[in-house]
RNA sequence: GGUUCGGUAGUUCAGCUGGUUAGAAUGCCUGCCUGUCACGCAGGAGGUCGCGGGUUCGAGUCCCGUCCGGACCGCCA
């Protein structure tokens, strides 16, 4: 018998019965009379104690444990796999940071099952290793709790998933990874077909016409949980193969589509979390793009964004006058900023990531007095109608940049999430926001002109900020 | 493909304007400790400063090249 419980399910309930655990060494402490080891594994950590007999007041004749027994457990390195076998016993002092910290195993024999390397890196939850090195030792990443709990919780979304769908009505269908291309917009992952000698399969970059044909045949509600593939390059949030849940439906309307959804979340949340999450607030694609300037938007504090291209015209500053869009957001309580704080946020708009062509600023002081960059073309009246436009308070500083809407829009956005922890804006201890956002890109066909015959489909999922 | 930041001990990092023997923490090894739980205490080992070239009396530090990694843009929904 290799173990009669696991590592996390042993309480004070068990005290007294002989066990055995396997496991693997987390952490040892050597006591000098007795070493303590925590035993981990997939349910939590059990403490082993072994007695130095030598230092027993009856030299180990009680106990009847071994010199040996414990001199080997010294020898136990970390990751080391072991059996052990004792008795449970509650312990002199508890550990409330600990399930099973009320007890320990008082080891009588144990079992080097496996010894291990110094792992190059050790297991807390802030890990020590960098990304690199931790995926070429994977196998010891993914014992640390942190990244264990991301794959458990995430089976856990899933079967929640399953669960709600299912009872919805939803029919899981498997659909094909080995497919001929279909324009998706992204480069398709490519492979070799040895049957056909220089031709290639595709995988699917989604199986949006799979599910589509599932829907003309009658299927009514389908889903899948599935892996999809583009050849597009990386970024920290995105990555060529990733899982998606995947779902058509049939006979209904946007607003039978929106509380279908809106109740999955709801029910993954609950299961998942136990929270109960209220109705979703709604936001249009196009608002997000006005008030936040961005199709993601931080919704967990404000500092949106104001349009002012017609409120700073007809001062003969060209920059402004001629400017197809100007737009600012006010940062509460900022007016000290000093002159090299607001050049490195220009510096910041500028970069050639965002593009801005530069950043305005007015200090709205507490005195309301008005101070900006731009006094040699705005009389304090003008900048008066400034703040106003966009409701700034004295003591709080406006940043105004102008040009392309779209890149000025994205430079205020770009502001406001990096002003998000200036120690201005209180938001420390908000809470997750779950929004849903609609109307997108209306479906978009059209005819994929290089071949003449497929359509394409412009296709927007909805986005939910966390 | 582009921009940018980085590469120093097993690991995570510090090393100012070039200047003795390159540091810290943690990990590792040894010893001590009867109740620890990130145990503690004492001691020790451990580095071709990514690689190549250059400038200089002298380079971890400056310059050029190169390789590797991250972030972002392009791309992608």
């Amino acid at each position: 018998m290799l173990r009669t419980h696991t590592c996390g399910e042993l309480t004070l309930q068990d005290a007294g019965k002989e066990v055995t655990l396997s496991g693997w060494v987390f952490r040892s402490r050597d006591q000098g009379g007795m070493v303590f080891i925590d035993l981990r594994d997939r349910y939590g950590i059990t403490q082993l104690v072994f007695l130095n007999p030598a230092k027993t007041a009856d030299g180990g004749q009680l106990s009847g444990i071994s010199q040996k027994l414990y001199d080997d457990a010294k020898a136990l390195g970390r990751e080391y796999v072991i059996k052990a076998t004792g008795k449970v016993q509650e312990r002199a002092k508890n550990n409330p940071n600990l399930s099973t910290g009320e007890i320990e195993v008082l080891v009588e024999s144990f079992e080097l099952l496996n010894a291990s390397k110094t792992p190059p890196f050790t297991l807390e939850e802030e890990t020590d290793g960098g990304d690199e090195l931790r995926m070429k030792y994977r196998y010891i990443d993914l014992r640390r709790d942190i990244v264990k709990n991301n794959l458990l919780n995430r089976h856990k979304v899933a079967k929640a998933v399953r669960e709600y769908l299912d009872g919805q009505g939803f029919a899981d269908i498997e659909t094909p990874f080995l497919i001929k291309s279909t324009p998706e917009g992204a480069r398709d992952f490519v492979v070799p077909s040895s049957m056909n000698k220089g031709e290639f399969y595709a995988l699917p970059q989604s199986p949006q016409t799979f599910k589509q044909l599932l829907m003309v045949a009658g299927f009514d509600r389908y889903y899948q949980i599935i892996r999809c593939f583009r050849d597009e390059d990386l970024r920290a949030d995105r990555q060529p193969e990733f899982t998606q849940i995947d779902c058509e439906m049939a006979f209904v309307e946007q607003e039978d589509v929106l509380n279908m959804f809106e109740g999955m979340v709801k029910h993954v949340f609950k299961k998942v979390r136990n929270m109960e999450l209220g109705t979703f607030p709604r936001m249009t694609f196009a608002d997000a793009l006005k008030y936040y300037g961005n199709d993601k938007p931080d919704t967990r504090f404000g500092m949106l964004l104001h349009e002012i291209t017609d409120v700073v015209k007809g001062r003969g500053f060209k920059v402004l006058d001629g400017a197809p869009f100007v737009g600012a957001i006010v940062v509460p309580g900022a007016s000290e900023y000093t002159r090299k704080q607001t050049d490195e946020l220009t510096e910041f708009v500028k970069r050639p990531q965002i593009g801005a062509k530069g950043l305005i600023y007015v200090k709205y002081g507490e005195d309301g007095s008005l101070k900006s960059s731009v006094d040699k073309f705005y009389l304090p009246m003008d900048l008066k109608q400034w703040v106003e436009a966009v409701n700034a308070k004295h003591g709080d500083l406006m940043l105004v940049v102008s040009g392309d809407k779209a890149i000025s829009r994205r430079a205020l956005s770009e502001l406001r999430l990096k002003l998000k922890f200036c120690d201005w804006v209180n938001n420390k201890n908000c809470l997750n926001k779950v929004l849903r956002e609609i109307d997108f890109y209306k479906p978009n066909f059209e005819i994929d002109t290089y071949n003449g015959k497929n359509l394409c489909v412009g296709f927007k999922f909805p986005l939910i900020s966390r």
